[in-house]
DNA sequence: CGTGAAACTGGAACGTGTTCCTATTATGGA
DNA sequence: TCCATAATAGGAACACGTTCCAGTTTCACG
């Protein structure tokens, strides 16, 4: 695509372009965190980001693709603020519990952020696949690290219980996010499916 | 509200609104299994119901209250096919995937409908939290009859294994119908998931 | 029967996601 | 520096969910 600056792994254009998306990313965020998922109108990104709205859907086909970017986003985010320290906790269910409660208080604490996030992602088709599989293996990965600490090997069951484990979590959390279940049910049911799958 | 017929358990008022709901739910379905949740249009299904947009709203009072509710209706269609008969299998794993598959693959059988139902339970917030819970009440009972045949009482872990189930049952469906996995590997997932909760 | 309330019809109107178009501006190679 | 091309601005237009309203029909009750 653009000539210069060939050696980074995802070609991101020109630095005007760049802080476009980023301006964009940062409006929906704000947006989104204020009044949730109604509240990211591509009118009021675009105006926000102080762009055109045809310049917005250039850069996101979709409501859904922006709002998913962005749930992209701050996701690494949260997982890089993870980082690489040691996970705490004796037992594989005790980390996986510690990386779960710590990821759902993050989202929970930004209610409004949380549930358009979490809308978005259940409301996406297979044309975000590429956005939504980076999430994906984001979450798999933080739990199996949680799991083996600085384990490089994982069997097969290994990143079965992860993926369950992550099923439980997206359906609670649009259970919590949709109104139906409390914050404290969701995160006891997250534990309780833990406990089922990683009995030590 | 009616005076007459006060001693049916739900009023569902007269005749002919009984008729005419039943008019707008089977549009829906109609509608849904033609073309899915996009061609559910709340003009399209009053006409082909008869019945004024204002009627449909009146009786439905969001897209999503309509294909929660027909969603509902298709399940107990589905429950009461399952009906009392034994269900088949000597472990409890067994005939918890047999139930899945049956369950799953009626849902398959119609993409279509199934990506609209789907789709608006994700979609459904608090609002709909009356038909939601009819759903997974139905649900629940589905599952831990199939691990407990015939046994009323039920411990707190079959309550949350069951929940566990039906919420990885619900992110794998959502997967599929996004056309992000196939029916293949969402059964895979499903009845791995099954085998990690109960070993038998 | 009449009557008044509730339900229904038909359709206009509004908001928001999405598309489309034209004029203007930035960009990168000659 | 100049030009061709792509990108952007600004905004009109369309689709569909939802709301609203005026007129009509249905229905239970006196």
């Amino acid at each position: 695509m653009s000539s210069t600056n060939s050696l980074t792994v995802e070609d991101l254009g020109s630095a005007a372009q760049r802080d476009r998306r980023k301006r964009i990313l940062d409006a929906t965020i704000a947006l989104a965190t204020q009044g949730g998922f109604d509240a990211v109108q591509m009118r009021a990104v675009a105006e926000q980001a102080d762009v055109a709205l045809g310049t917005l859907y250039r850069y996101f086909p979709s409501k859904i693709h922006l709002l998913v970017s962005a749930l992209g986003r701050e996701f690494e985010r949260a997982s890089a603020s993870l980082g690489d320290k040691p996970i705490p906790g004796d037992t594989a269910s005790e980390r996986v519990i510690y990386v779960l409660r710590r990821t759902t208080r993050g989202l929970q604490g930004d209610p409004h952020l949380a549930e358009a996030l979490t809308r978005a992602f259940m409301f996406a088709d297979a044309s975000v696949q590429a956005e939504i599989h980076t999430v994906g293996m984001l979450l798999t990965r933080m739990l199996t690290r949680a799991m083996h600490p600085g384990q490089t090997e994982l069997t097969d069951d290994d990143v079965a219980i992860a993926r369950v484990i992550g099923d439980v979590w997206l359906s609670t959390l649009v259970g919590w996010v949709t109104g139906r279940t409390s914050a404290a049910d969701t995160a006891a049911q997250m534990e309780k499916a833990v406990h089922l799958l990683l009995r030590d």
